[in-house]
DNA sequence: CAAAAAAATGACTACCTGGTCATATTAGTA
DNA sequence: TACTAATATGACCAGGTAGTCATTTTTTTG
């Protein structure tokens, strides 16, 4: 976590200094992410990061936080209950996503290149973790629609909150496989992840939901 | 492609060589990969790879290439048009492939670890096409079913053949999640990837396809 | 204004890598 | 045996990194 010195830091320099490792962690690994190049675009001192973060995982762990705090801001307004199926919620989710997307381009980029980002080696045990979490959050949906007998129950909750997970992710790679967005690009102009291509999202969003309802819906 | 020098050396010389990287690059991503450790193992010079190879990346190739036509000798052996339904010879490719894996464990294990491997930075582009292939290799699987009517049609083939993709990924990703298996420990024992974890492998294949059956097949 | 506290600096360290190449060694040949 | 061709060698190069810390600069305070 930031030190007081970073915390002293003026608005406007705080914003400069987050933003250009929003930038960089968004478009590198993390090990490919280098403090030396950033603090040259910033015009700092190399001396001045470790006056602010104990190091460079503190400081990218600080980010993540930031980011993850803002998306729940907008995708925490919405809840499974006032949704007559998992489906309407999940995309919801993906609605209120491309809003997030809108408002906050850099924390976008940074959450969008995170599986890539955390597959560096010096990573690996925090994308197992985060990873982890995220496939027990989908886990845990996924019971409580088995509960209300909305979801099938002859496969093991496991396997079911792995592959929706997956599926999540699944989303968001083939809108870049298939060259609907380019992050690296877009981030150069400051735009959005899915900048004039939210519709193509929910596009693929209602396909996948087509797709694979039959599979985890009680028949 | 190896120069004539590599295919010059003794048998026994050869086989050490290769299995030596097969290992390195079944552990670590390709730019964790270090030749200086590898020849350290081996006792021979660094220079004498170059001798062999024109570059890191020239090695891997033939190393891939090699892995790839071993396996091929397993699973080219069935043919689609042999089975009933697409999910009998999908199921049949595991079993195939745990034989490959069961006769061949240092080139299992690079093939498992491959999409991991590939992740480095220097090898993005390598990844992509290889992906690629493999999705247009699924997608013309699943455009062969719609037309024999048997996979659903109205989803687009692109979405179709990246998901299934995706499955055989996540099938292989959650062995691994799941602690069933441990590549990183049964490589240091010379075991195959599946060492007597065959029948829980192919009881999640079985759990996926009963999962994922109603996805794809035309109802 | 002076002293003290806070913040910024950048040269430096320790460490790693892939790849090169002149030289030495070994093997093949006549 | 003597000459040649093939092979093996390892010191060395260029390039990169995260992180340190004594020193200087700036800001705050009394």
């Amino acid at each position: 976590m930031p030190k007081q010195t970073f915390l002293n830091l003026e608005e406007g320099k705080r914003k400069q200094f987050v933003d250009a490792f929003l930038r960089e962690f968004s478009i590198k690994t993390f090990d490919e992410a280098s403090i030396t190049e950033v603090v040259k675009l910033l015009g700092i001192a190399k001396g001045s990061v470790y006056q602010y973060f104990e190091s460079k995982l503190d400081l990218f762990l600080f980010l993540l936080q930031e980011c993850v705090a803002v998306k729940m801001k907008y995708v925490a307004t919405i809840e499974r209950k006032d949704y007559a199926d998992f489906w309407m919620y999940f995309r919801d989710l993906y609605v209120y996503g491309v809003q997030f997307d809108e408002e906050n381009p850099l924390q976008s980029h940074f959450l969008h290149n995170l599986v890539n980002n955390l597959n560096s080696p010096s990573t690996k045990e925090l994308y197992k973790e985060l990873e982890g979490q995220s496939v027990l959050a989908f886990e845990a949906m996924a019971k409580k629609e088995m509960e209300l007998g909305l979801f099938r129950d002859d496969i093991p909750t496991q396997t079911i909150g792995f592959l929706l997970y997956k599926i999540g992710v699944s989303i968001q790679e083939e809108m870049e496989y298939s060259g609907a967005i380019n992050p690296k690009e877009s981030i150069q102009n400051n735009s959005p992840v899915y900048q004039g291509k939210q519709e193509t999202l929910l596009k693929l969003v209602d396909q996948y939901i087509q797709l694979v309802k039959p599979a985890f819906d009680k028949q």
